[in-house]
DNA sequence: GATAGGGTCTGTAGCAACTACAGGATCAAG
DNA sequence: CTTGATCCTGTAGTTGCTACAGACCCTATC
């Protein structure tokens, strides 16, 4: 090997998958959709992937953990490779991504109370009475306890 | 009108929408993949519900607000159906949904926690200087402030 | 009785965001 | 040179709907 610099320049599609932790299937999805551009192929048409796929693809991956959706990362992503994202426009998009993630955990929270309200209720006996299928049948929460 | 009893068991698909607060085609839906049954038909062939479809569909929708999946909501259905359930069986099933529900809780409080946490260090100015790209790229959240 | 406009019927395609397979080509080791 | 692993392509499946096309039917009006 010549110059063995961390990160090799001719990784092969699962090299990819096994550096960034991504599905192999899903990398050839996101070439697909235009997230990951397609990469040179060897004389037999074999992916071969450098060092800058396993950082875009890594960046995808860490903006899917964080819940952005692909048009936001889709977003990100051109705004960076035209160089012509700013800190201000970043920041509306995060900001705006928080609110909806804040959103769906309030969501979230209202069935996590009822839920539980609901099951606290619950005899836990063999008989078919019960306070979740009430809910269920009744739309009644938190009634004549 | 022959007795105006509150509900009339000669609904059509449109008016089961319209009681029960569900899309037209999801009722089609339910009925294709078994959630909800085979209603009757006008000669025409046409269907025809009545007041125990509102009630069956009341308690798919309602389930689907609370967030059980559609699985699980065939399960609680068919005990029904059958007779076997118990209130011991349907809470156990309730109690491994708000898990569920509260795990997913614990995921994006932990995004919100980094998405937060970085935006607030944005600048907000027109620099290519970015915390939350940063965070993106590399995956360096909270260090170095 | 004819017609215009709605509603209903069926099957099927589309959405997000992947994941998984079938069937063939190619590579790497023994 | 053969074997098994990996790669290629295209396509179908997942969850839970939603929407459309094109054909039928129902009701009201003239």
């Amino acid at each position: 090997m010549s110059g063995d610099h961390g990160v090799a320049s001719d990784l092969k599609r699962s090299d990819l998958a096994r550096l960034t932790g991504c599905n192999l299937e899903t990398i050839r999805y996101y070439e697909g959709v235009g997230l990951m551009p397609d990469p040179p192929r060897s004389p037999a048409g074999h992916r071969r992937y450098g060092a800058a796929h396993v950082e875009r693809l890594g960046f995808i991956m860490r903006a899917r953990e964080l819940g952005f959706t692909m048009e936001e990362i889709r977003g990100l992503l051109s705004m960076v490779d035209r160089g012509s994202h700013t800190c201000a426009e970043v920041e509306k998009r995060g900001r705006h991504h928080l609110d909806v993630v804040r959103a769906k955990i309030m969501d979230l929270q209202n069935i996590e109370a009822i839920l539980a309200e609901t099951i606290a209720k619950c005899s836990g006996s063999d008989s078919p009475e019960c306070p979740l299928l009430t809910v269920l049948s009744d739309g009644t929460v938190g009634e004549a306890d």
